[in-house]
DNA sequence: AATCGTAGCAACCGCCCTTAC
DNA sequence: AGTAAGGGCGGTTGCTACGAT
């Protein structure tokens, strides 16, 4: 499939017409001669001219006039510049090492596509989560692996019968070897393959931006956190991962386990968010040792947030919590 | 060869939540 | 506490390629 035909080779929609309103909801939007529907060759050039000097950073709604007057609410340049004019997207197919990292993560995070965009270079938010819904997803239904859960389906012949005690890591342990032979078309079994690999390793520079601080949730108030899970598929905790992804690992995660901190390492009064902050990222560590084997973390590469559970809510029975002063967590 | 129908998917919209002030 | 702006993500649109007729 081709793609979509540049921008700037398509109609330009009008104001004027209904498709083209300007969004109820974005109050930047409110101005009536402001465009919409897709970018010309000329906004882009604009756009990318004025990014070039300027960069990515400040207040997007002063950027379509700084850019030379575009017609264009700051949030619309936004997204253009993110997903379509950033120097340093790929585009171009999917390597067989970011799929398999695409599904690690999903299964690792779920739908939180900009955080697995943020593990994987040279690729937008959006372009992944398509990817996923086009192509990753149908894949895994082919398998008969559940694209949300990472599961087998139920009535695929993957879903074996499983005692009550260990149901979840046969499923699991079986479903990702599918995946990891899944992952090239031949159909021909192949051993797994660590994404992070020399040569497709993510930008190990990245610090944790800010933006995923929000996942990052402690309400000191409460004795119990949760994962915030609104929209999120799969309530996946550290066990699943390890059943799932079928790593070696050093973490004893038997169910009576848990990783404690005494109450002297918290502070006080203040909200944790350093140390919480801490805490994830060592989860985190931990996540990745199991997701890819200890010799493959590397110190140099940042994780990807780890959430924590919104207050007043729990984790679910027979979770391996962890523990930290009186604040219990599970990582999905 | 021309036309029609359909699948695939990039790009975009809009709602909603979080963060900053 | 209230408001504006930033940002995430689910869903939709509409273009292109390709097979069927």
């Amino acid at each position: 499939m081709a793609p979509r035909a540049p921008a700037g080779s398509s109609p330009s929609l009008s104001c004027s017409s209904s498709s083209s309103s300007p969004s109820a909801s974005c109050t930047c939007c409110n101005e009536s001669q402001l465009r919409r529907g897709p970018w010309t060759s000329e906004e882009d050039a604009l756009l990318l001219r004025h990014m070039k000097l300027y960069g990515d950073r400040g207040n997007w709604r002063k950027v379509p006039k700084a850019a030379g007057c575009l017609l264009r609410c700051g949030k619309s340049c936004r997204l253009r510049w993110l997903n379509y004019l950033r120097p340093d997207l790929k585009r171009g197919s999917f390597s067989e090492d970011e799929d398999a990292l695409i599904i690690k993560l999903h299964s690792l995070l779920g739908n939180r596509w900009s955080i697995i965009a943020g593990r994987i270079p040279g690729r937008s938010d959006n372009e992944i989560k398509n990817y996923w819904n086009f192509h990753l997803g149908k894949k895994l239904l082919k398998l008969g692996i559940n694209p949300k859960t990472h599961k087998p389906l139920a009535n695929s012949p993957m879903a074996e019968p499983t005692s009550k005690s260990r149901s979840s890591k046969f499923c699991h342990s079986h479903s990702f070897s599918s995946i990891s032979s899944a992952l090239t078309d031949d159909g021909s079994a192949n051993e797994f393959k660590s994404p992070i690999s020399k040569s497709s390793s993510p930008d190990c520079s990245r610090p944790i931006d800010s933006k995923n601080k929000h996942d990052l949730k402690h309400d000191p108030t409460s004795s119990s956190t949760t994962v915030p899970g609104k929209d999120h598929p799969r309530e996946t905790h550290i066990t699943d991962h390890q059943d799932y992804l079928g790593s070696v690992t050093s973490i004893d995660t038997s169910e009576e386990s848990s990783i404690e901190i005494s109450d002297d390492q918290m502070v006080p009064g203040q909200h944790h968010d350093h140390f919480f902050a801490n805490a994830a990222h060592e989860l985190e560590l931990q996540s990745q040792m199991i997701m890819f084997g200890m010799d493959q973390v590397s110190s140099l590469w940042l994780p990807p947030s780890v959430d924590y559970s919104e207050p007043g809510s729990h984790a679910p029975q027979g979770d391996n919590g962890i523990i930290f002063g009186s604040e219990s967590f599970y990582v999905r």
